[in-house]
DNA sequence: TTACAGACTTGGAAGAATCTTC
DNA sequence: GAAGATTCTTCCAAGTCTGTAA
């Protein structure tokens, strides 16, 4: 095992004992737009002031986007913009539907367009400048260690971009000056220099964080940090910690389930609550579900905040008994819709979690994500609701693995039952992406090239079929050898077309499935690594470079014998 | 018990880079 | 070698969960 992974010991909450950096990258400031390319209001030009134009610039940028046909939207951006603009301008400006963004639209299609015409020349030299800035800016020393950072630029300014129904989506996302940031670094490294004429907010050394840089953002007025990239050893660690703590869960994971199962029928309603509860995040790998502020962000819901809107009760539906409909809008706002048969237990106490009750009211209202977690501590040190969605997408891979791989198959084969075991994680996580734009034609792309394929196949046969006869009939070393040349190619035909049916399966399968996220943060990676190691399949089939580097911790240790 | 701040992980989309095909 | 498709990378929003204070 390499010796980087192996923890020297710290004290308890301590992250680091040296740590070094440039502090952020500042995006660059606005340029104003060149004299010909104009604002109209009401048919007639009009020229901003440079702040007004830049958030005009924001606006103008995404005329395109459905966003911007979004009443919520238009309300935001415009009232956020009217509070920067001049009063001259706020007597002129008083109507969104008059404004015309149009040439300023057309103005930054044309500007991206010309970028993507560029010469080899000219894009060379516009990636040796951000490489430099990369170089300078985009590592930090971290005791001892040069570590690659996640986000080394501030964010820019822009129209916040909610998700789902948001309703601060259009407001003015502020430009973030060094007096807004706070530094973090050790006492005896070189403090970052301020850019000219600028301070920071504060610069603090504080090694119980990992963080490098934050500041408070102001549309939800939170904080938002700069850290290290997921290939540094600080995250790569904490990585194995949560997957150590995932396999400890399976050790007791039988006790908690038959505790839990006891507990449905507990006098008490708080416990039976949690009970079922439980039973959601672990039979179908819910999220936790805090509490949100009402009005200040999209309504989602987790477990513990479903509402008894959210649930439908069918004491027979298709054949099932017992059967629960799961229909919510969950992280991101995206929809999670189920039918489960679920135990009759459970079916009962939700009935009567739900009795007298509005469909706005809580399902569980005498519960909540602290409630839960700290009944979870209180069975397992280091158990939180979140355990096990990572416990049981793992533990899924593993399973999946080992059911659908066949070691007779070519490397294709095994790796359409790699995407399979993946693809039941993400099913089970319930992570969705929106049907590529090019999906129905890159589809039937892939089917003319499979018809044509079949057709080459039979022609193989047919030329085999010849060369077979002329050999019987000459009984030559010659046609003898050309019998051989055309089962060989025969057998070469063959597996392509295998291996084009084999693709167009799995992208058929793969259509609003995304499999990115748990590969990243829910599938312990030691399992695949052996997986790949046992079946002779290339890790780099599986993880690209960067995905190589965030498993560095993996690649290290796990061998074939590696069970999760 | 609740409210809140803070720190950290997880999430899909969009943009950029690279590969494939004609 | 251009266009289109695919894959990789970046972006930044949206969760989880802990600790603290009242």
């Amino acid at each position: 095992m390499c010796s980087r992974w192996e923890e020297e010991k710290k004290e308890d909450g301590v992250k680091w004992t040296q740590l070094e950096h440039r502090g952020p990258y500042f995006v660059p400031l606005y340029e104003p737009l060149p004299d010909d390319v104009q604002f109209y209001y009401d048919g007639k030009p009009l020229k901003l002031s440079l702040a007004t134009e830049e958030i005009a610039t924001f606006y103008a940028k995404m005329l395109d986007h459905e966003y911007t046909t979004k009443e919520i939207f238009q309300n935001n951006f415009f009232n956020d913009w009217r509070k920067e603009m001049t009063s001259k301008e706020q007597k002129i400006i008083k109507d969104l539907d008059k404004c015309d963004f149009r040439e300023i639209h057309k103005y930054f299609v044309d500007k991206s367009e010309a970028r993507k015409a560029l010469s080899k020349e000219e894009k060379q030299k516009l990636k040796e400048e951000a490489d430099k800035i990369q170089e300078e800016y985009g590592y930090c020393i971290l005791d001892g260690h040069r570590e690659k950072i996640g986000n080394f630029k501030t964010e820019p300014p822009g129209l916040f971009r909610g998700r789902g129904d948001h309703p601060k989506m259009g407001m003015l996302k502020k430009r973030i000056m060094p007096e807004d940031v706070v530094i973090n670094c050790s006492k005896d490294s070189k403090i970052p220099e301020p850019p000219e004429g600028h301070k920071w907010k504060e610069v603090r050394f504080d090694n119980t964080v990992t963080w490098l840089a934050s500041w408070t953002e102001n549309i939800q007025n939170t904080l938002k940090y700069i850290m290290l990239n997921p290939s540094s050893k600080l995250k790569g660690e904490k990585d194995w910690q949560k997957y150590e703590v995932a396999r400890r869960l399976k050790d007791v994971v039988h006790k908690i389930r038959a505790q839990y199962r006891a507990d449905w029928k507990s006098k008490e309603m708080k416990k039976r609550q949690r009970a079922v509860a439980l039973y959601f995040i672990d039979k179908l790998a819910l999220r936790a579900g805090n509490e949100k502020e009402e009005g200040e962000t999209a309504d989602t819901v987790g477990c513990c905040s479903l509402r008894v809107e959210h649930i439908k009760l069918h004491p027979r539906l298709d054949g099932q008994e017992h059967v629960v409909e799961f229909d919510f809008l969950g992280k991101d706002s995206i929809r999670y819709y189920n039918k489960v048969s679920v135990e009759k237990l459970v079916f009962k106490n939700l009935q009567l979690f739900m009795k007298n009750k509005d469909p706005a009211d809580d399902l569980f209202d005498r519960l909540n994500t602290s409630i839960l977690n700290r009944h979870l501590q209180s069975l397992m040190d280091g158990l939180s609701a979140k355990v096990f969605r990572t416990y049981n997408a793992s533990i899924t891979l593993q399973e999946q693995l080992k059911a659908l791989t066949n070691s007779e198959d070519s490397v294709a084969g095994k790796l359409l039952s790699y995407n399979r075991a993946n693809r039941a994680v993400a099913i089970l996580c319930n992570h969705q992406r929106s049907t590529p734009k090019t999906f129905e034609k890159s589809m039937q792309n892939l089917q003319t090239k499979i018809d044509a394929k079949k057709q080459q196949v039979e022609e193989g046969q047919q030329e085999l079929k010849k060369a077979e006869d002329e050999f019987e009939d000459t009984k030559d070393a010659k046609a003898e050898a050309n019998v051989e040349k055309k089962k060989k190619l025969l057998k070469r035909l063959e597996e392509q077309l295998a291996k084009l049916n084999v693709q167009a399966t799995d992208k058929e399968e793969n259509k609003q499935i995304a499999l990115g996220t748990s590969k990243l943060n829910y599938l312990d990676p030691r399992i695949t690594i052996a997986w790949c190691k046992k079946f002779g399949v290339p890790i780099e089939k599986i993880y690209n470079k960067t995905q190589r580097e965030k498993f560095a911790w993996a690649i290290d240790m796990a061998d074939e014998d590696f069970e999760f």
